[in-house]
Formats: C-alpha cells, structure tokens, sequence
DNA sequence: ACAATAGTCTATTAATTGAGTAGACTTAAT
DNA sequence: ATTAAGTCTACTCAATTAATAGACTATTGT
C-alpha cells in the first residue's frame, strides 16, 4: 500500500493535470476537492516542486501549476519522486533497495516472485501519465 | 512496500516450508537464520497459527510447522493473513477496501489505473506458492 | 514427580508516519 | 508604501507500527 503522502500527491497532481494550461492553481482548493489536509498537502507540493515536476508563483494570483503537460510524467516517476517505493521488498526496489540480511538473492524465491511482481507493476506504471489520472468517462486505453 | 510484519510474515513461511514434513521448527531457529526479532516474530507465528496455516507443538521437541503442503498456500494468501493490503490504494483493495472521500470511481482515472495494477499483481501473487520460496537454484519456473 | 524446554500472553517502550499549528517570508495589486 | 494573497519553514502532537521484556503455561524426557 502507498502511503498517505504518496496518495495525496497522487491525487493532487492528478487534479493539477486537469487544469494544464489553465494557470496556477491554489493550494486551498486542492485541499478542499481533494479533500486533503491542507498543511500536509503544502509539504508535499514543496516537494514536489523542489523534484521538479511542478512550479510555483507567489503572491496574489499565485498558486501551483504542473510545468510540464501531464503526459511527460508517468505515475512511476511521480510515486517515486515523493519517496514512495513502488516493489513490495526493499530487496527488489530499484531506486529505495536494500539488501536482505538473511538471504542469497541469487537463490531467494521470495526475492525472484517478488521481483517478477514488481515488473508486472512497473511495466504499467511506466506506461500511464498523469494524464490518464483526469477523471473521464472513456475508457479506451483501459 | 509491504509492511515488516508482513516481510517477516513471508520469510518466516517460506523457511517452514522448506522444512516441511521434518516435524517443529523453533522460533529461535528462525528468528536466527531469517535475522528477524523475535519477539515479533512470537506474535506472527501465533497469529499465523490463529490463521489456520500454522501448528504448534509445546515443550521440549516443540515448534512451529506448516500444516499443509506449501504447495497449498499462495502468496496473496500468506500477505492477506497477517493483514497486509496488496493494492497500492485502499479504494482498489479487495480485502480492505475503503471508498475514497473525493471521488467517483466510475470516473476516477487512479483509481482506474490502480486497479489494473492490482490485478495484474495479483495474477502473479495468486499462483505463486510458499513453495516457491524455498530457496533453489532451480529457475525453471520463474 | 520434576526439571528443563518451548510456546503463549500481557504490558511497555521506541520509532516512524500522519496531521495540525504558528508565524515568517514573497509577490502583486492598488 | 501598504496590504492582501499566497508560499515557505519550523515545531508540536497524535496514531500507528515495530521492537523489547518478563511472567506464565503446557509438554516432554528422565
């Protein structure tokens, strides 16, 4: 299971996909339609301006705004920009690994069943964007 | 990522079942070679055993052991008993699903796209066996 | 019978994550 | 310049998850 970060980020740059474009967006109307904490939301859009998906403007008028179309993010980059490991063991994440103590992943049947998951997983997550998070009725690409 | 109980959870079943039909098995013999406490590893195996997939033997010669083939329980199995969610979010969870506040599902494109994912994680989970945590060399199956 | 062994239970502590608060700092409009 | 709108930073508190400690109960072997 993601965590609650990661699945608000999630959702927010979902919402901020559906109004590319349309200039900056405020964080306190996420927060309301998102139905998101709005401190907690504050850190994470911080942070995921600082990893540099999305741009603020300050100051009247201001708010957040994805900087690039929502197609060049996929949701594998965006879980993992907010820290979020995507396989199910530490020994089979790509960007968070950890190596077991107590195995020999050459060996390790839980490491191989595990790893055979985690690509099924990324094989989609690499494929969909933020894009595909705008809510919509067509389902052709499902 | 799945939660340490449920790491434990797997890594301790997988080593029973390498160990099946050899009669109990000690907590401190796994807690040693699988390197995991083993006071937490107590709560497992007897929540394990409340499950229905462990037995135990008191006093000396005692221990913990599968009581059927490993063979007969998959990994989705194993993950659910010691409650750990296999989705990524709790709205496409089969066994703890909870709605989400802010969306409609028949239109919510995470929601979408994270039920694909599950299904395709489960595909895996639901055939795979403790079995196949045994360690081998053997990689005819993978 | 009894001593040793090994699982079971109860209670506490530590660490991590999620959530909330207060206030400083920036920008833009007037 | 002043003020209003909004971001940014630092702390604090609560809830959950992880880990530890010790007493208790059941079983086996001698």
């Amino acid at each position: 299971m993601l965590s609650k970060k990661t699945q608000y980020a999630l959702k927010a740059l979902g919402y901020l996909a559906g109004k590319y474009g349309e200039g900056p967006v405020l964080i306190s109307d996420i927060s309301k339609i998102k139905k998101i904490p709005i401190k907690f939301l504050e850190t994470i859009l911080l942070e995921l301006k600082q990893a540099g998906v999305l741009d603020s403007k300050k100051g009247k008028g201001g708010g957040y705004f994805l900087i690039e179309s929502p197609k060049k993010t996929t949701l594998a980059q965006a879980i993992r920009l907010v820290g979020g490991p995507i396989a199910l063991l530490p020994c089979v994440s790509i960007n968070f690994y950890e190596k077991c103590k107590d195995c020999d992943e050459a060996v390790c049947g839980l490491n191989k069943a595990m790893k055979i998951t985690r690509d099924a997983t990324l094989k989609i997550l690499e494929k969909k964007t933020l894009a595909e998070l705008i809510d919509r009725v067509d389902t052709s690409n499902s």
